[in-house]
DNA sequence: AAAGTAACCAACCGCCTCTGT
DNA sequence: CACAGAGGCGGTTGGTTACTT
């Protein structure tokens, strides 16, 4: 017999979140911290298994997530790693922080495995075999590029913890913890954004299910009504909770732009991220857990050889 | 306009790994 | 060292949306 599901499978709630779950989880993860998963349902009254939390936070909500719109590097990027990592979404993730594994994956197995496909059809036609080596070679430079500006910003990161103990290192700063009341509130905002879009996209499924004091022909005043009305709800704890949800859409997020958000991101960019704690393995662990990967394919003197060139900068 | 098909993606399932006892 | 439980991960599914006929 296998093992016991994770969870009691009578009573819970499975498909499609709803904006009160989502909003129950973050305000929950804002306040205790990401972690101990096993306690959320029980702890918010959820009726989800931890699993689904978890999965919902680290896919859905959790800050910083962007969605969508893979750019042509980030593509090549995930092309690059599926060819050096294989399918560990997990680790390609890592090196694009925006993403998410499950993001990755599905655009993947949507979109870029057709398409190499689609390519590899045409390179076979062609007789000009050595294009196909050169990029490979191009690639091999970016990742090294990467690679050594991943380094750079964990210095810096490091250098900044080392002179400045109050100061915390990017990884936290994008991090719901215990101690979030410390964390600028721009770590929850991006969730909040989230849920805002959600909430969007609700209102206009779902005109019927939060009409209370939504007003549809202004959106922002809409989610803000709509917040106000949940807050107004049965259940006082999620009173509490919308309210503080829409102080934080109101006061704080208003203040920090998408932009600085993405700054704050690309100072770290393409160092290798964990999901859940967002701790970081010393980078050069990771490092060599990757070039030990590529080393059975001879790619490994390639890597360490190559010096970062300035003429591979312009390719980003 | 309706039906059929394809594409997309959120979420689930089950196995694996890690950690605490 | 062995075991159990929790979390992490990758594969897969199913519902929804977009597109085509």
């Amino acid at each position: 017999m296998g093992r016991p599901p994770c969870c009691d499978t009578v009573g819970v709630k499975k498909g499609p979140w709803t904006p009160e779950e989502d909003i129950i989880l973050v305000s929950y993860i804002q306040e205790q911290g990401a972690g101990n998963w096993r306690s959320v349902p029980s702890n918010t009254g959820l009726l989800r298994c931890s699993k689904s939390c978890r999965l919902r936070w680290t896919n859905y909500l959790r800050p910083g997530i962007k969605r969508g719109n893979f750019t042509e590097h980030e593509e090549k990027m995930i092309i690059h790693l599926q060819e050096l990592l294989g399918n560990r979404w997990a680790a390609i993730a890592s090196y694009l922080p925006h993403r998410t594994d499950n993001d990755i994956k599905n655009y993947w197995n949507t979109h870029l495995k057709k398409k190499l496909h689609k390519q590899k059809g045409q390179e076979d036609l062609s007789t000009h075999d050595h294009s196909s080596t050169i990029s490979k070679g191009q690639w091999e430079k970016r990742l090294q590029t990467d690679i050594h500006m991943a380094k750079q910003a964990l210095c810096e990161a490091l250098c900044i913890e080392k002179s400045d103990p109050k100061t915390p290192p990017d990884s936290e700063i994008y991090s719901v913890t215990s101690q979030c009341k410390t964390v600028p509130s721009s770590t929850y905002a991006s969730s909040a954004e989230n849920i805002a879009r959600l909430l969007e996209n609700w209102t206009k499924k779902s005109p019927n299910s939060c009409q209370a004091g939504v007003n549809e022909s202004n959106h922002s005043a809409s989610l803000n009504n709509h917040h106000l009305s949940m807050g107004s709800s049965s259940s006082p704890s999620e009173g509490t909770i919308c309210t503080r949800l829409l102080s934080f859409n109101s006061s704080n997020y208003s203040d920090i732009s998408q932009s600085e958000e993405d700054a704050k991101f690309d100072a770290a960019n393409f160092t290798p991220q964990t999901h859940e704690q967002e701790t970081q393995m010393p980078f050069t662990m990771l490092e060599k857990w990757l070039f030990d990967d590529a080393a059975p394919h001879g790619q490994e003197g390639d890597f360490m050889d190559l010096a970062l060139e300035e003429t591979t900068v312009h390719l980003f």
